[in-house]
DNA sequence: ATTATACGAAACCTTTTGGTTTCATGTCAA
DNA sequence: TTGACATGAAACCAAAAGGTTTCGTATAAT
């Protein structure tokens, strides 16, 4: 459902810096590419690729007015990325447990096949 | 501070499917590569690399233990994503606000330089 | 009408990425 | 001590990513 996952899923589109800084000028208001790209230290083209990118992910939405095309920020798809963040804070909140436990316990004979690792492990950690 | 940033950063480390495979399978207990590698179609060579990749983000830690490498996850640099990712909740909430504005304002006469958009906009969105 | 602007598409190039296979080394088991 | 296991390093490769320049087309301004 909800079928964010097109040709670029948001962790990639959100993994060049680039354009981060494109969804950040964004969401103050919707600008046309020729502004967004004198922010850039390259082409315009590339900055339109990039668009090209976050639009694909459906990070931003297009419209045509005039002879200009304005880019507005959703930030909608971003939910994906939160979702997937917070699976793991159990295990931020659990950080000094689990250290804990892979101090305490000897961590073996716990892995499915290959390992046959019934040994003392000399710890070195 | 905190000095997260190495040579690869969360957002690129995040953005491969494998890898946010490998932190979920971590996330349960340490793991040696050859076990970790059983759970793709790929090399062991090639989740190692992986896993080098995870580590210069900071997202893993190793240790050795006898003859193998054992990966524990480390949550920490994820907080660089919940930060970004945070700034945006915001317009996340707002959106429903941003929209009505975005239709109701010609949102002219705003950009910086380039533009002379003083024209009336045919709406086509 | 003519010129300037805004933009995407196309072709092209270089670097990075994600993989593979092979090899050397260290450790464990018999 | 001999052989199997675990792993990283190296060399190599194809495809994807991130850019650039050039070109065509639509819209705006004069």
């Amino acid at each position: 459902m909800t079928a964010t996952a097109s040709k670029h899923d948001v962790f990639q589109a959100v993994a060049d810096p680039t354009r981060r800084q494109l969804l950040k000028l964004l969401s103050d208001q919707e600008m046309p590419v020729t502004v967004l790209s004198s922010h850039f230290p390259m082409s315009r083209t590339a900055v339109s690729k990039h668009l090209r990118i976050l639009s694909e992910a459906g990070l931003v939405k297009e419209r045509k007015v005039g002879r200009e095309t304005r880019y507005r920020l959703d930030p909608g798809p971003l939910q994906e990325l939160k979702d997937w963040y917070s699976y793991f804070e159990r295990f931020w909140e659990n950080k000094m447990a689990a250290l804990q436990h892979f101090v305490e316990s000897d961590g073996s004979e716990r892995f499915p096949a290959p390992l046959t690792l019934v040994e003392k492990e000399k710890e070195q950690d």
